[in-house]
DNA sequence: ACTTCATATGTAAACGTTTACATTATACTT
DNA sequence: AAGTATAATGTAAACGTTTACATATGAAGT
C-alpha cells in the first residue's frame, strides 16, 4: 500500500542504496540518475518514513521540552522560541507539559528517553535530580531552562532571579513603602528560592525587619495567587505593596485586588515579576520586572543543538550556565501617594 | 553500549519473543519468567526503544497538532487540552506552530506525515486544502480544529462563530450604539468569514445601513488589531463601539484605544471574542463572547483517537462536525451612557 | 506408558531505511 | 588498446522491535 524506498528505486530502475543517496543530498550521483531518481519519487508520490530512518540513524532530529504549565504565557513564549529555534537547525520539537507536577515530569522524561529523541529541554521541578543525572551520564543532551538542579551538572539557561527581585523591592522601597509582602512559588524550584532572596536582601539593606506573615509561599499557579494575595490583604499587618513572583500568581494578586475593591496603588502598590500586555493596558499600568524570555528559550535550543551536533566527544567541563538580565520597567502601579 | 531487548534476553534466559511480551504485557507467560523478565529489565535499567516499536509495529502512539499561532492565548489553551486527552488515551502529542502561515503549515504536515504521526489535528489556513484532501484520502486520520477547509470533507470540531458574532453585535446595539466597527481577521478562514457574516447579520436586522469604513479586515495578530483600531479612531466617521474578533486583536485594540487615551465606555464600546482573565481585572471589565476552548481542544483530540482506534475500515460516512456554542458575558465596556 | 490438548516459549522474518564494502562503469594515461 | 585511477552504483547487513508460526513442555485422560 504505502509506498517505499524500493518502489521508487524500481520506478527509477536503479538501486536503493542510490535513492537513499539521492534523497539525503550525498554527493556522488550522477545528475542523470539523480533526475530519474527524483522523477520517481514525484510520480509515485514517496514521502520518506522517517522512523525507519532515525532507527538505522540513531537520530530523530527531534528535541524534546517539558515546561512547567503550557498555560503560562511565560511557557508559550518559551514553546515558541524554542520551537522557532529548533527549526531553524531543522529538528522539530516534542512539548510535554509537566505542570509542576514530579510525577509527571518522570513521566515524561522517560518517553523521551524511550522515543529517543536527540536531545531534552527542562524546566526541571527539581524532584527527580537522580533521573536527571543518570539521564546525563548516560550521555543524553540535556539543558535546563529557567531553574536548577540541586545537585545535578548541567548545562543551563537562566535569568537572574535574585538580582531580578531585588530590583523589584528596592524600587518599592524607594518609592517609599516599607511594609512589603511577597507571594512566592515553590521554594524547592530554584525560581522560588532565588527571588524569595533578593526580596530578603533587598529589605535587609534598606534595614526593614524581617515579618514572616508578610511572606506568603505557593505554587507559581494563578489560584494560588489569588488566595495569598487575599490572606495578605485581610490580615491585620496588611502590607502596603506586594512583589508577585510570576505572571501567573500576578494576575491572581491582580483578581483579588480587584474583588475585594483595593484600588492600586492608592490601596496597595504591586510590582511583578514577568511582563506582559496586558500590565500595559491595566488600569494602571502595572510596573514589573521584565525577563528576556524569547531568549531564554531560544539560547537553550541553540546551547542544545550545538550539544547535540558537537561531534568531539565531551571533554566533561564544568558545564556552561548562562545567566540572563532582567529589566525593571517602572510603570504605575508602584507610585506610592505621599 | 545502549542496552536493548537481546541483552535483557540473554540476561533472563529467554528468547526476545518472550521479553517482547512480557514487555507488551501479552498474556500467556508463566509467572514466574514474567518475573525474571522483569529483574533483567530492572538490572539492566533497559528502556523500550519506541523507535524501533513503531517501527514494526505502524504506529507511533503520536499525534500532531498545528496551530495558528502558539502565542495566541486561545492556542495555548487549545495545546494544553489536546495534550491532557491525548495522554488520558495513551499518545503523546507534537506541537507545531503554523504561524497563520499556509507554507509552514504545509512543511508541517508533511512532517508530522512523514513522521507517520498516527493523526493530525489541523486548525487550518484553508489554503493548502488539496494537500489535506490527499492526505485524508491516503487514509490519514485528520480532524479539523476551530476551521474548516472550503471543498474539503473532513471531520471537525468548531464553534458557531456566526451565531457567536451576532450575540457580541447585537448587544452592542441593545445597548444603543449604532455606529459599530468590526476589526476582523483573515476571512479566508472560516472564522473571519462566520464572524463578519454574523456582524452584518445582526446590524442588518436592526435596520443599521452597512458601512464598509467601519469594516477593518487583519490578521488575527495583535499588531493588526492595533493598527486597525487606530484607523478606526481616527477616520472621521468613528464608530461608537468595536467588535474584535479574536483575543490577539483585542489586545491589540485595547491598547489603541489606551494610547489615544479613549475611555471605555464612554468614548468608545467595546467586545471581545474570547474571554481571558485580563478581561475581568481591566477597567472596566470586558464584555466578550466566551468560546468553550478547552472542551474544543479536548474533543477533537478525542475524535481523532476514536476514528485512529476505530478497527473497521471508515464506511466514507458523511463527516461528523461538532458546533459548540459560545457564551455572551456582559461586563461593563459595553454600558454605553446615555 | 501413550495420546491428546493446551499452554508456554522459541525461531526467524519483517518493518523501511542507511551505509560499509564490493563491484562496475567511465575517464584518463601512455 | 590496454592499464589504471576514479567515479558511480549495487549488495546486503544492520538498526531494535513485534509476531506468525513452529516447537517444546506439561497436564490430563485413557
Amino acid at each position: 500500500m504505502k509506498i517505499n524506498i524500493k518502489d521508487v528505486a524500481r520506478k527509477a530502475g536503479v538501486s536503493t542504496a542510490t535513492v537513499s543517496r539521492v534523497l539525503s543530498d550525498f554527493p556522488g550521483v550522477r545528475e542523470k540518475t539523480k533526475i530519474q531518481v527524483l522523477k520517481a519519487v514525484e510520480k509515485l508520490n514517496y514521502e520518506i518514513n522517517a522512523v525507519a530512518r532515525s532507527l538505522r540513524q540513531k537520530k530523530t532530529n527531534s528535541i524534546g521540552i517539558i515546561v512547567g504549565n503550557v498555560l503560562s504565557q511565560f511557557y508559550s513564549v518559551i514553546a515558541k522560541s524554542v520551537e522557532d529555534t529548533a527549526n531553524k537547525f531543522g529538528y522539530h520539537t516534542i512539548l510535554c507539559n509537566g505542570d509542576e507536577n514530579p510525577e509527571k515530569e518522570l513521566e515524561y522524561l522517560k518517553v523521551l528517553k524511550s522515543n529517543r529523541v536527540d536531545g531534552i529541554i527542562l524546566t526541571p521541578t527539581g524532584k527527580n535530580s537522580e533521573y536527571v543525572q543518570n539521564l546525563i551520564n548516560s550521555r543524553t543532551k540535556v539543558v535546563l531552562l529557567d531553574r536548577l538542579i540541586e545537585g545535578v551538572d548541567c548545562d543551563a539557561v537562566l535569568v537572574d532571579n535574585t538580582i531580578g527581585a531585588y530590583k523589584a523591592v528596592k524600587h518599592l522601597i524607594d518609592q517609599g513603602y516599607r511594609k512589603i509582602g511577597i507571594v512566592d512559588g515553590y521554594l524547592d524550584r530554584t525560581t522560588g528560592a532565588e527571588r524569595l532572596k533578593g526580596y530578603l536582601q533587598a529589605i535587609e539593606d534598606a534595614g526593614i525587619a524581617k515579618d514572616d506573615s508578610l511572606i506568603k509561599i505557593g505554587n507559581f499557579k494563578k489560584e494560588s495567587g489569588k488566595k495569598l494575595t487575599k490572606e495578605l490583604l485581610e490580615q491585620s499587618n496588611r502590607p502596603e505593596a506586594i512583589f508577585t513572583t510570576n505572571i501567573d500568581m500576578s494576575i491572581g494578586a491582580l483578581i483579588a485586588i480587584k474583588e475585594m475593591g483595593l484600588t492600586i496603588p492608592d490601596d496597595i502598590g504591586i510590582v511583578c515579576f514577568d511582563d506582559s500586555d496586558w500590565a500595559l493596558i491595566l488600569e494602571p499600568p502595572i510596573t514589573v520586572i521584565r525577563q528576556p524570555v524569547y531568549q531564554l528559550g531560544s539560547m537553550a535550543a541553540e546551547l542544545l543543538i550545538k550539544k547535540i551536533e558537537s561531534k568531539r566527544k565531551k571533554v566533561k567541563k564544568t558545564p556552561s550556565i548562562a545567566t540572563l538580565e532582567t529589566e525593571l520597567i517602572i510603570r504605575e502601579s508602584t507610585k506610592k501617594k505621599i
